[in-house]
RNA sequence: GGCGGCGUAGCCGAGUGGCUCAGGCAGAGGUCUGCAAAACCUUUUACGGCGGUUCGAUUCCGCCCGCCGCCU
């Protein structure tokens, strides 16, 4: 690995939903350079194209993109998942000599990115399946008696929270005297994080609306009637969508379509505020308030400052 | 015109003569180490209007207004 490209911040842009990441990619991959590597759990999922607002054909066709289509609907991915193959292509971007930029909204795969974060114990799915079915405060209890240590810092009135935690007891045991916990954020990656986000909650909302609108008016409802009439059992994170699980209720008649528009904005809305919530606690982000066209050169700028 | 029903927070929707007056969604804030576009926590806003009965009415009665249905 080059040591000078190394020592260069990795460039990270995010932010709510409907803020123009994409736009905003584009043109700072152009000018300076760069490949991106997409942040978003469910631009990972191949055919989800139209609701998850991927880049174009044309658009990737412009800019190198990685860790998009890596996996079909059907099968499980999470943030470990994200964290190999993120790193590989940046350590693979950085070896060629080009700067990555990482591009998303979903900030848990971004910490798995950047941060010295170990994913371990992956889950057993038979097991889980027995645990899933236990009462939550049994889940509880085990836990006080066996891990306290990880009971007082997970929110016991989350039952996968806990869950998680019981499996960690049984796989790796409790919680080592050395681990330092996820607030101490270790940077694995140094990098520059920039938020984009609309002036005000009406605008980014507005924008919000507009473009679910306009999602189904490119075929988003044929998009999902093709992938289900390839596979009717979608994995956990894909099914979970927003938007395709409303557009899948649709095509089995269960929702009308325009209810369904109207749940898809609501929701839509309600994880772009909590996207919000998530990088107002990131004390590396740097904000930058406005549309995309207006925040395109103040972010190039940061960008480049060394 | 007659008869009946309904009118509860931005929306849906239970309920009650007085008591911390359901719940859900949306809105606002927060949490976050293998489902993260997920899961979870906290939280604002009511009883159509005017009278009457009553110690007390969102709840009972009357009138009015509005909506819905049926009849002529």
């Amino acid at each position: 690995m080059n040591s000078a490209s190394e020592l260069k911040p990795i460039l990270c842009l995010v932010g709510p939903t409907g803020a123009g990441k994409t736009q905003v990619a584009l043109e700072i991959a152009g000018t300076l350079g760069c490949e991106i590597v997409t942040c978003d759990a469910m631009q990972v999922y191949r055919g989800m194209d139209i609701g998850t607002a991927k880049p174009s054909q044309q658009q990737q066709a412009q800019i190198p993109h990685h860790c998009m289509d890596l996996v079909d609907v059907w099968q499980e991915f999470s943030a470990p998942d994200y964290q190999v193959d993120a790193r590989a292509a940046v350590d693979s971007i950085q070896s060629r000599d080009r700067r990555p930029l990482v591009v998303g909204g979903t900030g848990l795969y971004l910490r798995a990115l950047i941060d010295d974060i170990e994913f371990r114990g992956a889950p057993s799915p038979s097991r889980r399946r027995e645990l899933e079915a236990k009462p939550l405060e049994e889940l509880v209890g085990w836990l006080e008696m066996h891990a306290p240590a990880r009971a007082s810092k997970v929110d016991l009135a989350n039952e996968r929270r806990v869950l998680r935690q019981v499996e960690l007891t049984l796989d790796v045991g409790p919680l080592p005297e050395t681990d330092l916990g996820w607030h101490q954020r270790l940077s694995r990656y140094p990098a520059k994080i920039a938020v984009l986000a609309p002036q005000s909650r009406e605008e980014l909302y507005a924008r919000i609306n507009s473009r679910v609108d306009s999602m189904l008016a490119s075929g988003w409802l044929d998009e999902v009637a093709q992938l289900l009439s390839t596979c009717d059992l979608w994995s956990k994170t894909a099914g979970n969508a927003i938007g395709y699980r409303q557009l899948i209720s649709v095509i089995r008649g269960e929702l009308a379509i325009e209810q369904a528009a109207d749940e898809i904005k609501a929701k839509t809305r309600t994880y772009a505020r909590r996207q919000l919530t998530w990088w107002r606690r990131e004390p590396r982000a740097r904000w930058f308030l406005g549309s995309p066209q207006e925040m395109s050169n103040d972010i190039a700028k940061w960008f480049q400052e060394d």
